[in-house]
DNA sequence: CTGATAGATTGATGGGCGTCAATCTCTATT
DNA sequence: AATAGAGATTGACGCCCATCAATCTATCAG
């Protein structure tokens, strides 16, 4: 820490946010982000940080919907790899999956991925 | 693999996209996204996927400018640690450093973040 | 020149992540 | 009931990352 700076301390917020609850406003260019709402960002930025999962988002955002097994070739992964990219796509909202007999169908979720652009400042 | 089912496959891009290349216009939800162009979005989101990261960011972006050593005592992390950080977000362009003195100073580069929340589907 | 300070670099450590083979569960087909 | 296929789970392996102490470099004050 330096002397003659403008300093600002974040600390004692408080702030309880839920387990996967919504960013609901943090504009990242205007405030300082609570700590709390640095950890969930932190989590989505995390999921979109993988290039696997960026072209698997991609590959389900662009259609309606599409099933696992049709992920494995474009992707070039195991089905192992596959099923574990799609959790944690899913855990943070980015695409909703549905089982229908045997095979899983991945929607995604614009909604979440509008939440992270207005988190950048939209 | 499915055996009725519609599948396309990436590969064969010849994507020469340059080191550090502003990711020219890859709308996530329009088109699959190349391969070279996911590598590229993915450095970007897991320099965003630190929440020490992300409030670093928040503070130098609310702000005209933020030396570093009004950084350490907000995040509450050790000077290397900030060192490191800011390193990491410079590497990939969000933020602009500037030696004066003994001092560094960073700027958030608005254009970037502006390009994060394209690719998101802007 | 000397001492002090801001920041970068290096090395070490502990933890998390991407990947796949093997296995398990569930569903549909025969 | 038996077989086969789709997806989830587990365990293991290698790699990367966040962190800090120690050190190095550069800049300013005296």
């Amino acid at each position: 820490m330096a002397k003659t700076r403008q300093t600002r301390q974040l600390e004692d917020v408080d702030h309880n946010a839920g387990p996967d609850d919504d960013l609901c406003c943090s504009f990242l260019t205007e405030a300082s982000l609570s700590e709390d709402d640095a950890v969930e960002l932190g989590r989505l930025f995390g999921a979109l940080s993988d290039p696997v999962r960026l072209r698997l988002l991609s590959l389900v955002a662009s259609q309606v919907e599409v099933c696992s097994c049709d992920l494995e070739g474009p992707l070039d992964r195991s089905q192992p790899t596959i099923s574990h990219h799609t959790k944690v796509l899913a855990e943070v909202g980015l695409i909703v999956g549905e089982k229908r007999g045997r095979w899983m169908w991945w929607r995604a979720d614009p909604t979440r991925l509008a939440a992270v652009r207005t988190a950048l400042g939209g």
